[in-house]
DNA sequence: CAGACCGGGTCAACACTGTGGACTTCGCGG
DNA sequence: CCGCGAAGTCCACAGTGTTGACCCGGTCTG
């Protein structure tokens, strides 16, 4: 409950809503501004540039902060099941955000720190037999897969399949880089 | 070798090479205008808006064309290897146009109908085993995290690694989806 | 043959964008 | 009390996509 808002703060609140809701390109600086309460041009001296206002506001870190953890066997199906798990819908709208924004080298660039830094980092020491980095690598590339699918492109067949069927489908499809056999069978089990 | 060239070819093309090498938001009606020659409000009155013009220039289509047909126990690589083939360097640069500009509805429908082409269409019919649909939407999203991180993200590392290992290891990944073992073996093989 | 129509092309304008510079106002330390 | 820096305001600039009015050449019709 912050009873007072720096002006700073709101802005940020403000401009971290309306990316989230209508993307980059599709809000403008004018809108941050009049939905705090504010000046344009200040919200351009408190954050530099719009863009630098965007990389301050969408936050991807963490998202996927103990999936990498556990045991190997279901490394795959833990990785879905948290993408698909609560806080479902700001994923999306974020992961959304920024990659429609990869226009920016900066964005990109945040881009592959987050993929550093959720999977090469945590899997790459862990995971067993060779080219582990590169293995690594391909399962942030099939999450970002499905992340494709249901955010940007909106595949409606995907956005409302069971939850559970999808896990243990495309979570087979992971494992199968993680390199342990997962003890409940195959995608086609 | 057109001798003479329709302005709205001239428009088409300039627009063609524009998109890819700068973007949807990157190139500008006026940039268009200018390349091919012409007024702006020309390009406009041809085409409708910017983003029919964009539309009516990308071409996703074709682009996996005889990939999802050979054996199925080579499914797998046989897509990656495409992905990587020829015309590799114009794939991304529209796949990385296309999803960038994804803003648009009408953007979007149509990555949605190239899912359906080139992966829903030819691969349900053969998946063997249950749930062969989903499946195929699955691989769908395996390719486009792949591009992703290709086109996208520029991860440094998967741009730049040998194509015959990375064909191999994401290859056996989406075989885990076909549901038919690769008889090279598993991708950490 | 005159006149109407019509598609292709030009020009100026609109409303909007991100951003920079000049200016005022305010709170705090010397 | 003075001054100084931060916070906030206002206006202007160059650039965006798009529109409407206009023109001009050819073709079909009366």
């Amino acid at each position: 409950m912050t009873v007072t808002l720096t002006t700073r703060e709101a802005i940020a609140r403000a401009a971290g809503a309306l990316f989230e809701q209508h993307g980059y390109t599709g809000t403008s600086v004018r809108a941050v501004a009049a939905e705090a309460g504010v000046d344009p041009a200040l919200v351009i001296r408190h954050f530099g540039s719009k863009e630098k206002l965007f990389l301050d506001t969408m936050d991807l870190q963490g998202h996927f902060g103990g999936a990498t953890l556990g045991p190997l066997e279901e490394l795959g199906e833990r990785l879905v099941a948290t993408l698909l798990g609560p806080g479902r819908d700001v994923r999306l709208s974020a992961y959304r955000a920024m990659v429609r924004a990869t226009d920016s080298e900066l964005v990109r660039a945040r881009l592959l720190d987050a993929l550093e830094e959720m999977f090469v980092g945590p899997l790459t020491p862990r995971l067993p037999g060779p080219h582990a980095e590169l293995r690594a690598r391909l399962i942030g590339a099939q999450v970002a897969g499905l992340l494709d699918q249901m955010a940007l492109v909106e595949d409606p067949v995907l956005v409302s399949v069971d939850p559970d069927l999808l896990t243990r489908t495309y979570g087979a499809a992971i494992q199968a880089l993680v390199g342990v056999p997962d003890p409940t069978g195959g995608p086609v089990s």
